[in-house]
RNA sequence: GCGGAAGUAGCUCAUUUGGUAGAGCGAUAGCCUUCCAAGCUAUAGGUGGCCGGUUCGAGCCCGGUCUUCCGCUCCA
């Protein structure tokens, strides 16, 4: 473990050398887990987005993909439960230190009530907090909660902080001039891109005359004020998720979340990622919104921990954005049942597919990355770091190396880049001894290194390289482009 | 948020008890022309995380603050 905590901290750290990633800010001592993604970092990024993108729209007739705003109407917020369901008042211990929601505090002093037999003082404390938190008054809860001489479990004291609210959304001012009722502007950036598929779902589905079952994609940024930052990128306030909910007609949901489940662990191999570094891990409590749930998780080398999220979402989103939009949020099938009759309107239930794409990264990289050591035939050691990312999604798939920088190699190489930079992304580089060129391509894990020798003048051969085991072979020139293509496919 | 540790060049680290910072690697330019790092020459890079205090004088002592790491807590 110790061994594999400090393979993570030389992956850390790799990712700053060699451009992948950056902390935020860093020129003014950082942001906490806020992350940059430098010049490599964005390419791979961007590699994996769309092969995500590719996987669920191009593939699936089915499936399309949109692309909602971060900003969203306020009431969005309301239906979907992120208002009230996920900002609970909180209240810390100061001798204890210990933090507690206020409304499980004070239910677990009620119980201790009824356990002596004071029931009527347990259900007028019970009532008065509910009316406290309806009106929002923190102040009133602390003063419920010292009046009932309320102590900490651990510390036995009484010694409380303020009743603090805590912003899990981040909100900001919409529109340039401050609103005199102050709240009235409030907006929030999107805890979820989930959301932005929802209130999109009438829209989509008549202009695109889907027919359940269909599935509309999106990926984009999403922001969650959570309380503390750990592990590197796994866990970011701002970070990119890529969701799919798919649309079913209800009392098929079971069979489409098994569907979902099995087929997006299938795309996770298909990236590289061996099937023994997956698992699947089922809910036990569920979220409000969810029927069934469960995480395709990832061993990274701080453990096995979320990649992807499978919620079987039933239909609780449209119905709550009908209720509260008081719009008609439903779809006519004209499917026909057991009966001969069409199955008519309903609300349509979700199956929710949602990614992390900086997770996603992360496992990419935790799996590529390799310090590598080795005894050369001179008896002489020898390393190198490596970044092994599978060809399709490499940032860079091709180098293009002189052997010198004269003899008009430099020229050949610059046709053989101006041939092949329109199909993938190719990088030149004329400086050091070729040795040390492959090593810089292997940290920053470019797949493949043509290099011009004084022989390709000759017979217009060229040597290729390949980064995984450093095998060398002789081939046409004019074979690179295509024999790259082929294996970025 | 709490507790512990840390912060000196892009990276890894020095600077014996307070006396205005060095090396290796890397980078850049040039030489050499060599198919798997570490040949030669030169150059650039740090108001020692930041702010304040003690002192004639602080990278070093003290306080605060920011950031990171480890543990706890939290995690829709």
């Amino acid at each position: 473990m110790a061994n594999e905590s400090n393979l993570f901290q030389e992956l850390v750290s790799h990712c700053k050398e060699y451009g992948y990633i950056f902390q935020s800010s860093e020129l003014y001592d950082g942001l906490s887990a806020v992350y940059d993604y430098g010049q490599m970092g964005a390419q791979l990024k961007k590699n994996l987005r769309d092969e995500w993108w590719k996987s669920m729209t191009q593939l699936n007739e089915n499936i399309v993909g949109i692309d909602a705003a971060i900003f969203m109407h306020p009431t969005v917020w309301k239906a979907s439960g992120h208002v009230d369901n996920f900002s609970d008042p909180m209240i810390d211990n100061k001798d204890s230190k210990k933090r507690y929601r206020v409304d499980h505090l004070i239910e677990g002093f009620a119980d201790e009530l009824k356990e002596a037999g004071k029931t009527t003082e347990a259900e007028a404390i019970i009532t008065s907090m509910e009316a406290l938190i309806g009106k929002d008054d923190y102040a009133g809860l602390k003063k419920l909660i010292e009046d009932n001489k309320i102590k900490c479990g651990i510390s036995k004291t009484c010694n409380w902080t303020d009743v603090r609210q805590f912003n899990l959304m981040f909100s900001t001012e919409f529109g340039a001039v401050a609103s005199e009722n102050e709240g009235d502007n409030i907006v929030y950036l999107r805890p979820e891109t989930a959301q932005g598929i929802f209130v999109n779902f009438l829209n989509v589905q008549k202009t695109g005359r889907m027919k359940i079952p269909f599935g509309i994609a999106q990926t984009g940024k999403a922001f969650r004020n959570e309380i503390v930052a750990r592990q590197f990128i796994f866990r970011m306030r701002e970070f990119e998720q890529m969701e799919m909910q798919f649309f079913v007609r209800p009392g098929t949901q079971m069979e489409w979340y098994n569907y979902w489940k099995e087929e997006r662990k299938k795309w996770h191999e298909s990236i590289g990622i061996p099937a023994a570094k997956l698992r699947f891990h089922d809910h036990v409590k569920l979220a409000h919104y969810a029927d069934a749930a469960l995480d395709i998780e990832f061993e990274f080398p701080f453990g096995w921990k979320e990649l992807e999220g499978i919620h079987s979402r039933t239909d609780f989103d449209l119905t709550q954005h009908a209720k509260f939009s008081k719009k008609k949020i439903q779809y006519y099938d004209n499917d026909l049942n057991e009966e001969g009759k069409p199955y008519g309107n309903y609300t349509p239930y979700v199956v929710e597919t949602s990614v992390g794409l900086d997770r996603l990264f992360l496992t990419v990289l935790s799996l590529a990355y390799a310090n590598e050591k080795w005894t050369k035939e001179d008896g002489t050691e020898d390393s190198r770091v490596v970044l092994r990312i599978p060809p399709k999604i490499a940032p860079t798939k091709l180098a293009i190396l002189p052997l010198i920088k004269k003899d008009g190699l430099p020229e050949i190489a610059k046709e053989l880049l101006n041939e092949c930079k329109g199909s993938f992304m190719c990088f030149c580089e004329e400086k050091d001894t070729i040795g040390k060129r492959y090593r810089r391509m292997d940290a920053i894990g470019t797949p493949f290194c043509v290099t011009i020798d004084h022989q390709t003048k000759e017979d217009q051969t060229v040597t290729i390289r390949y980064r995984d085991d450093m095998r060398q072979e002789r081939i046409a020139l004019k074979d690179v482009k295509k024999l790259v293509l082929e294996k970025i496919s």
